[in-house]
RNA sequence: GGGGGGGUUCCCGAGCGGUCAAAGGGAACAGACUGUAAAUCUGUCGGCAAACGCCUACGGAGGUUCGAGUCCUCCCCCCCCCA
């Protein structure tokens, strides 16, 4: 088997990766699995779903997994779930969720095409990725032909045993979500069909939806097919991953910068560093296994390079050197702090009576509202320029402009510069 | 179709007609301690306001009351049981 991207991988297996670095949480027939894929160029697939129009930390997840089975020299697909997205998958969920009209889920496919790209090497080749909407395929059928067609390979009786069915039949569970799985697996039968796909990972939530997309393909094209499923992240504060602050981190500059998307792995719970490394670089085991060995404060060694390591992955070498900048200005003191995120503001804001402290630190995005940068200035917690500020009537004028700009910091890891325009 | 139980602030969840911006817990944020970690302790946790206070919120719309998250009517949604 060859490897397209010219390294040779320091696993001799997929799988053997997989599992190293902590993707394996179930297979439906490892054994199988593993003969394939020794034998032959397979494809694999995993969905994801556009609900808004980038990717988060959730997803990094499923992306690596696909970008380890093309290091493998396999070929990658990503289905965005066009159709799908509109049912809404009651896996994981306690609630109906809210449905998305077709012209957002379009937008949102588009976005999430363009990052996709930056981790996976679509093209034509035997082992390059494709990229699929289920909606090219779902959108057209009719009620009864599909039920004709497919529903008959359904058993009601085995769909209420799945988990993602079981556990809302407390809360409630809408015709449209139990059709789902029915979905789901189509999709499986579709891909398995007209390329030859072998093979569905997901998070381990999706293991009853990759089971029947399974059943079906046994069933409608008489193929074996094969299901891998990853270990639903958690971090090890039991908190959903890709969670800050500010609410979910983007893999997308606009939402979420890529100081802040550096930060947020520098941040990440001592317990989480060996295990995000192995999960969220494609470092070889060997440097991982030093890292790992850090003890006390040098984990934080560790940390920096994890996140720079993914921020290089999802933003590129740039952006990641100039977080990495950025962080050693602000908490190492000295260095470069030209990246740190900033806004501009005309000279003439800080004459006369200035600008209010608390509406700079509410524009600058460093607090929701002004009531909340009250607080925080009560709290001691706000600092203009190094100076804790005590002063919720503060005004910012020429004096706390030093070398061309503010700086303001909120607790010890928010910061924010104001340019000031001359 | 009938009967019963529900819809509360980010989540869970309590809430006698006034003292409810709403108990308690979780999450989150800040301070102390640290290593931009964890644990711990303390504080904060709808908006505007220096403050008095004002505004917005308890599924939706009306109503009764000096006054309603709390009572009444209608509507929407969810769960359970029966048909």
């Amino acid at each position: 088997m060859d490897t397209e991207n010219g390294k040779t991988p320091a696993f001799d297996s997929f799988i053997e990766e997989m599992k190293w670095r902590g993707f394996f949480e179930q297979c439906t027939d490892e054994k199988s699995l593993t003969e394939l894929l020794a034998g032959e160029t397979t494809t694999g697939y995993i969905g994801f779903d556009p609900t808004a129009d980038s990717l988060h930390v959730g997803s990094l997840l499923p992306i690596m997994g696909l970008v380890h089975l093309q290091n493998h020299g396999h070929k990658p697909i990503a289905i965005v779930g066009g159709a799908t997205a509109m049912v809404g998958d009651p896996s994981g969920r306690t609630e109906l969720r809210n449905m998305m009209t077709l012209e957002t889920i379009d937008k949102n496919l588009e976005g999430i095409k363009e990052q996709l790209s930056r981790f996976i090497r679509f093209g034509t080749g035997a082992s390059d990725g494709m990229m699929l909407n289920n909606a090219d395929w779902l959108k057209d059928h009719l009620y009864l032909e599909f039920l004709r067609d497919v529903g008959r390979y359904f058993s009601v009786n085995q769909m209420l045993t799945r988990d993602s069915v079981k556990s809302r039949m407390e809360t409630g569970l809408s015709f449209i979500e139990f059709n789902y799985m029915i979905l789901q697996a189509y999709d499986f039968m579709v891909l398995n069909r007209d390329h030859g796909c072998r093979l569905q990972m997901g998070g381990n939530d999706q293991w009853g939806n990759i089971c029947s997309g399974i059943d079906l393909c046994r069933r409608v094209n008489q193929a074996e097919v094969f299901g891998l499923t990853f270990p639903l992240m958690m971090t090890a504060s039991g908190v959903k991953m890709g969670k800050s602050a500010e609410g979910a981190v983007w893999l997308d500059a606009a939402r979420t910068s890529p100081y802040d998307f550096y930060q947020y792995w520098v941040n990440v719970d001592d317990r989480d560093v060996s295990r995000f490394l192995r999960l969220y670089t494609l470092m070889p085991p060997t440097e991982i296994e030093k890292l790992e060995k850090l003890q006390g404060a040098e984990i934080r060694e560790a940390k920096k390079v994890l996140a720079r390591e993914v921020t290089t992955l999802v933003h590129g070498k740039g952006e990641a050197a100039a977080a990495e900048k950025a962080a050693k200005a602000l908490f190492s003191g000295g260095g470069d702090d030209s990246t740190v995120p900033s806004s501009e503001r005309p000279a003439a804001d800080f004459g006369g009576a200035g600008l209010s402290l608390l509406d700079a630190l509410t524009d600058a995005g460093l607090m929701k509202s002004k009531g909340e940068a009250r607080r925080m200035i009560r709290q001691k917690a706000v600092r203009v320029g190094g100076e804790v500020i005590e002063d919720e009537t503060l005004q910012l004028t020429g004096e706390h402009i030093q070398d061309g700009k503010i700086t303001l910091q909120v607790g010890k890891k928010r910061h924010h510069h104001i340019l000031v325009a001359s």
